[in-house]
DNA sequence: TTTATATAGTTGTTTAAACAACTATATGCC
DNA sequence: GGCATATAGTTGTTTAAACAACTATATAAA
């Protein structure tokens, strides 16, 4: 028989993922409400600037999971709203290093502090055993499903 | 001290939803490489008609948890697939009703299948026990966050 | 040095999401 | 009946995702 075999309407929510589209309207809510004026691609893209500063846009892509195109556009509307700059390397011209603004900096205390009063939101009344195993689910998924870990 | 506190790093795969993106991804090219040319949003509308036939452009923003544009358009996209029609409601001139066509219903069996598949590749490995308890978390997440729970 | 190949990033096109503003129909109240 | 309000659906606009095709630079091989 079959490992996993799913009864109908088990099989929807998992594949929409209306859980983590249900966090991040919140977030991308709790943020106006705030007057914090990004979408949430383009925090995701601040959020790892801020562990490290001045990444390519290809190790953006990387952290981020998107391809080279949605990169290009989110610096494109970061810049836009002067919150990243492009920095040709030296080195190697095909690469552009990104780097915070300083009006970026201002935004990660707060933007943080909003996350994570989102995700208290979202997991309230789950227990943190619960928790931790349905991270190492979605991770396991993730990885499952990520060419770069059968290579 | 607050409830949960999410050390640095476990946030941001929660807020992304990198394990459904993974998902509709892997979802998404094994339709293609089926032949099965539409786009997963459509198909989850179909997913839902397959379900009950006939609905109401409201019900399937329900059922889909999109918004009233999203639909509109993804019915506009179906209907020129000749996938679905739009029928005008008799008794209550604003409803349409969609139903699915000969067309559509061809592709039930093959894509289900498509979407167990991919499933049973995402969750390879992964016990019925935890897979059980990141559902209810999943679940206990959109509840938290979807205002007609607080109704 | 020339040529092939890989890598970094950009551009074009289609589909979809989010949000506001809108039209049309129905319902409830006076 | 006439008016306010609610509901169903559409349209416009901006942002983003996916995918293909493209340019520019770097690396490796001949």
């Amino acid at each position: 028989m079959p490992k996993n075999q799913f009864k109908r309407g088990e099989l929807y929510s998992f594949i929409t993922g209306k859980a983590s589209t249900a966090i991040a309207r919140r977030l991308q809510k709790n943020f106006k409400q705030a007057g914090v004026d990004i979408t949430i691609e383009q925090w995701s893209v601040l959020y790892h600037l801020w562990k490290q500063d001045g990444q390519s846009q290809q190790q953006l892509c990387d952290a981020t999971f998107r391809d080279k195109p949605s990169i290009t556009r989110l610096v494109d509307n970061l810049e836009k709203l002067q919150l990243v700059t492009r920095v040709a390397n030296k080195d190697d011209r095909r690469i552009n290093r990104i780097y915070l603004t300083q009006q970026a900096n201002l935004l990660q205390a707060q933007t943080m502090e909003l996350a994570n009063q989102t995700l208290n939101e979202a997991l309230e009344g789950v227990s943190n055993e619960q928790i931790e195993i349905a991270k190492e689910v979605l991770q396991k998924v993730y990885d499952n499903l990520t060419p770069s870990s059968t290579l």
